[in-house]
DNA sequence: GGCTTTTCGTGATCCTGATCACGGTGCGAT
DNA sequence: ATCGCACCGTGATCAGGATCACGAAAAGCC
């Protein structure tokens, strides 16, 4: 089954590769059917948005394939990215639980699958399925605790050079390979600003420095991690 | 009935004076029934601490009386208050449920009494009281938004003098009176200066300078809030 | 009431990162 | 090919806070 965009469309939850290892994935097989049953699905090009920051919650998104980013704005035109979503990730979780509005702003940056599912529908499933209840409460509280990495990350190092190099970090710890370290980088270095709260320029004087001082290298899109050990000395002076 | 520190001890969560407001009081009767039984209570002095950031979770505390401070710490000996809560919330909540260590450490700031619930206990009540799990599942995405706003602070606006009059304009939402609006000050310029993540002096600093602006005047441990208009415009130039 | 301890006010200095500015590079569209 | 556009690299400048330092004021404690 083709899609636009050169994707493979995955049309049953039963059957997705990925249905292990997610909530509302990895579920009795008759909470999988009936989810299966309550959702919609669509394909998004970059750059769609799934729902904007202050919205009134219509549902969940469940990503299946595909990235997006999670960012809030001032009205200064400042942004903060506060989470890059990946494959799984349920992404307006809270304000669709709490309806309030959507505390960020949803949008991809590859294209990707992800299955809707509206409130009603959702508040109506779990409260048959009462042992998902709990699990959303957990993922809440994952998400919870995400957040406060992200304050502490804020407020506690207050030098870019820091943050970028805690970023670097866990970016090696996640989806990094192999040794030396690669990671292949999607991001441009604006959204790396918006993520460590700085701005463009110091991100590419960053990568400069960092790459003068041998910490890193770069090969098109693929940063290697040379000097893990000296990156974990700037976290933790 | 009486307790150390001259306050009174509340042994009756069915006759809480508070207890239409919050999570776990504004309950059925014969939900605040079991919890009443599933409870235990203390009184704690100032600076107490409730418990420790990175501690595996005991349970939940629910304060009656009094305030807590929450902060989080990075080894570098830095550290910020992400809330100040007061009587009604629950501390350790998303811990609890999630088993995770405490995120925060909550330390008393004014003397109170804090019923506390055994992690056992709130998760088989929770178990049996499906009703109950969907409003924690409320209160988790409450709690989630605050941290959002936390992230928005820190983020958004990173200079200290934006970040401080969005802190006083927060009190006289809160906790003013009046017209003009007053606000007690309970904290130390220490203590304020790691809400918003700058230093002591800063914080200093920034109350002459306010002062001198007659946007604020002090009488005592009472702030004044001169000209509420000037200061929305340093929160949102 | 005197003692210690915490908290506060403010000056002087220094340095980092924000901001502005501009040119280079890579890539997709037509 | 080449035009256009989004992205990247780097220099120059500048201000706002962090930091250090010290004394004054206020708050607990016998």
């Amino acid at each position: 089954m083709r899609a636009p965009y050169g994707l493979n469309i995955l049309d049953n939850c039963l059957t997705c590769p990925t249905r292990e290892e997610h909530l509302f994935c990895n579920l009795p097989p008759a909470a999988v059917q009936k989810l299966n049953e309550i959702r919609s699905t669509a394909v998004y090009p970059k750059s769609a948005m799934l729902f904007i920051e202050g919205q009134q919650p219509r549902g969940v998104f469940v990503l299946c394939t595909g990235k997006a980013k999670l960012s809030t704005s001032s009205a200064g035109g400042r942004t903060v990215i506060t989470k890059i979503s990946e494959a799984g990730d349920v992404l307006g979780l809270s304000a669709t639980i709490s309806n309030r509005p959507y505390e960020v702003t949803a949008e991809m940056i590859e294209p990707g699958q992800a299955n809707f599912i509206t409130r009603d529908a959702l508040l109506h499933f779990l409260r048959e399925h009462g042992e998902v209840a709990l699990r959303v409460a957990e993922q809440l509280s994952r998400n919870y605790y995400a957040a406060y990495e992200g304050i502490r990350t804020l407020g506690l190092t207050n030098s870019p050079s820091e943050r970028f190099a805690k970023l670097l970090l866990g970016w090696s710890n996640t989806s990094g390979n192999g040794d030396p370290l690669q990671v292949k980088l999607t991001l441009t270095h604006e959204e790396i600003a918006e993520m460590i709260g700085t701005t463009r320029e110091t991100v590419s004087r960053l990568f400069s420095q960092f790459r003068r001082k041998q910490l890193v290298q770069l090969k098109g899109a693929t940063l290697i991690i040379r000097n893990k050990a000296a990156l974990e000395k700037i976290v933790n002076p």
